[in-house]
RNA sequence: GAUUCUGUAGCUCAGUCGGUAGAGCACAUCACUUUUAAUGAUGGGGUCUUGGGUUCGAAUCCCAACAGAAUCACCA
């Protein structure tokens, strides 16, 4: 069942008819041989040569724009790594007397979005521009929807952008044809992840995969997903993190063991937070967290001069400075220096007490470590813009983590802060098994207390810390949020290709076996449609004196003279039946 | 989940006090042999998100639903 068509997709089905009329393939099964990306070509021509017609360019992409000049014509084709103009006259494409293959199928038949592979050689045109004057034009694809044409003059302004993100965030594949910038900050992204890739093995640490589907979804505190497996008849979850999978790895040996994890929260969105989100996890034998905060700021240093060649980077109206070595703060110190509140030696009732005073909405069942961690968040975050390491997190709130070496009830833990936002979290990982389980224990009882997001106990981690782990320290980067931060975006959905959005309402539209059941021929339907009856429940209520009649005006609106229309004792037929 | 704002042509947006729906780009027809977001002339294209209500009359006012955004809540 056809939607129903606008003008100009009706036009360009019609135009697609034509095409093959003229005995040409609109989707031709041969591959295509480009020799020329339009990029190299603008990099590498040097101004004022005179053009060398034996050098032949091939190269294929989306037609962007016509400008039609009679016998001549300027369009802009667009392929992977950039615009470039061609230039096509109508004695080139054709040399003999029959013009049609100019005059018709190029000039009538093509349409922006179109995909076509060209041949020709580079020139500059009297302005200067270097454009490619074609010898060949040969139809790659055709296009059955208008793209929404985004213009940019030469002060780099654009005109009738597409803004709207329902439509950007929906139609992505549209957003990236037609907005430049947004492919780059996708090209940023992957080579973020690339510059990263290369560092962590430049250090021979090894790159794995560990499972997404796990039976008890543990290394953080988050609300799960849940699913199920029918073989097994058992719950499973999408993991939250996988920390512990990667301890696993140490324990069986590796000296170093990495994952760019999908991980997956049932928590709410916003710009912020999707529900998968990709992380980062780093873990390594034999260092503690006080190496990890050094390894952090070189790596985040490398990324800024691989994408800028710089450690200042640009975010919104802030220049952040990535060179290293970045500021250290503790988290009682960053609490202090806020609030002028020491709160190192406070009970938790002492700290219910600090929170009611500066307005901050606790939940019940909160803990020490939860209560410190609202603290933080509301009187901190946001002052620390350039990167801060905050360490020494409350035991309360670190279940994974190594008691702290000199400070009672401390844990060796730092998150970095950049911008007012976490970037990563990282320890020196607890592995003395029996503290380990007094701290599942902890969280248990947390659960008890209504907190559904407490640590489940994880009895074959437990095992597996038994066995021995070398002292190793981890680090968790959020690699939406660095991506944001490294191209300048103030939403995760922006640099996300398809962001999670509520699914697209479908109009129940019937079948077109629905109309010829009840005797509606074919070739009537359009009509129907586009009168706005989109279902046999809402015929049947029409009254077939009015439809008789509106059909009839309908159908000289759609142009379709040849389509013989319904008589009334017809009509009345499809509503009687 | 709460509050506020938004939803008009393929895209970007106007739309006055409630009185037959507008522009630019895109599209179509014609003209044009080197143009630079934008050549000229002419033309087609709309269930004004959906459903109710008020009214002689609703894109406009009211209610609800749907979708998106922002703020908050929840949460890395």
């Amino acid at each position: 069942m056809q939607a129903i068509l606008n003008e100009q997709e009706i036009l360009r089905r019609e135009k697609l008819t034509q095409i093959r009329q003229m005995g040409i393939e609109p989707y031709p099964a041969e591959l295509y041989p480009v020799n020329a990306y339009t990029k190299d070509i603008k990099k590498n021509f040097v101004p004022g040569t005179p053009p060398d017609t034996n050098n032949i360019v091939q190269l294929a992409g989306r037609l962007m724009s016509f400008r039609i000049q009679g016998s001549a014509s300027f369009a802009e084709l667009q392929d992977s790594t950039g615009r470039i103009q061609i230039y096509v006259r109508r004695d080139d494409l054709c040399p003999s007397e029959n013009k049609e293959y100019y005059n018709t199928f190029f000039k009538k038949l093509l349409d922006i979005g179109d995909f076509v592979g060209i041949k020709g050689y580079v020139f500059q045109t009297q302005v200067g521009e270097i454009s490619i004057h074609v010898t060949e034009i040969n139809l790659l694809a055709k296009s059955l929807k208008a793209l929404p044409i985004v213009k940019t003059d030469e002060n780099g302004v654009s005109y009738d952008e597409v803004t709207d993100p329902e439509f950007k965030y929906r139609r992505r594949y549209v957003d990236l044809v037609v907005n430049p910038k947004v492919k780059d900050v996708f090209l940023k992204r992957t080579k973020i992840f690339q510059s990263v890739r290369d560092y962590l093995n430049s250090f021979e640490y090894l790159e794995v995969e560990t499972p997404i589907l796990q039976a008890i979804p543990g290394g953080a505190t988050a609300r799960p997903f849940i699913t199920h497996h029918n073989a097994l008849d058992i719950p499973l979850y999408m993991r939250i993190a996988n920390e512990l999978y990667l301890k696993r790895l140490i324990v069986g040996g590796f000296e170093g063991v990495y994952e760019f994890a999908k991980d997956f929260r049932n928590e709410g969105m916003d710009r912020t937070h999707n529900p998968e989100f990709t992380v980062l996890e780093l873990y390594v034998a034999y260092k503690d967290y006080i190496w990890m905060a050094e390894f952090t700021e070189n790596l985040l240093q490398k990324i800024a001069m691989d994408l800028y060649k710089t450690t200042d980077v640009q975010v919104g109206e802030k220049t952040i400075s990535f060179k290293a070595p970045f500021q250290r703060l503790t988290m009682y110190e960053a609490i202090e220096k806020y609030t002028g509140i020491d709160i190192s030696q406070k009970n938790e009732e002492e700290l219910r007490e600090v929170c009611k005073n500066l307005k901050i909405d606790v939940p019940a069942h909160a803990g020490k470590g939860k209560l410190i961690d609202e603290i933080f968040g509301e009187t901190c975050e946001h002052h620390l813009i350039q990167p801060t390491f905050i360490t020494d997190y409350p035991v309360e709130m670190s279940p994974l983590t190594k008691k702290h070496r000199s400070k009672a009830g401390l844990t060796e833990r730092f998150e970095l802060i950049v911008n007012g936002k976490e970037i990563c979290n990282a320890y020196s990982e607890l592995n003395d098994p029996i503290d380990q389980r007094e701290r599942f224990e902890e969280q248990m009882k947390l659960q008890a207390r209504g907190d559904d997001e407490a640590m489940f106990i994880d009895q074959d981690f437990l095992r597996a810390l038994e066995y021995g782990m070398p002292p190793t320290s981890g680090i968790g980067f959020g690699m939406d949020r660095i991506t944001m931060l490294f191209t300048n975006q103030s939403s995760i959905q922006d640099v996300l290709f398809f962001p999670q959005m509520r699914p697209e309402k479908i109009i129940e539209m019937a079948k077109t076996e629905d109309y010829l059941t009840i005797g509606v021929r074919e070739e009537l339907i359009p009509i129907l449609q586009k009168l706005n009856i989109m279902t046999i429940a809402e015929l049947k209520k029409v009254n077939p004196n009015k439809l008789f009649g509106d059909m009839g005006g309908m159908r000289k609106k759609l142009k379709l003279d040849q389509v013989k229309l319904p008589t009334k004792e017809e009509i009345e037929g499809w509503i009687n039946s």
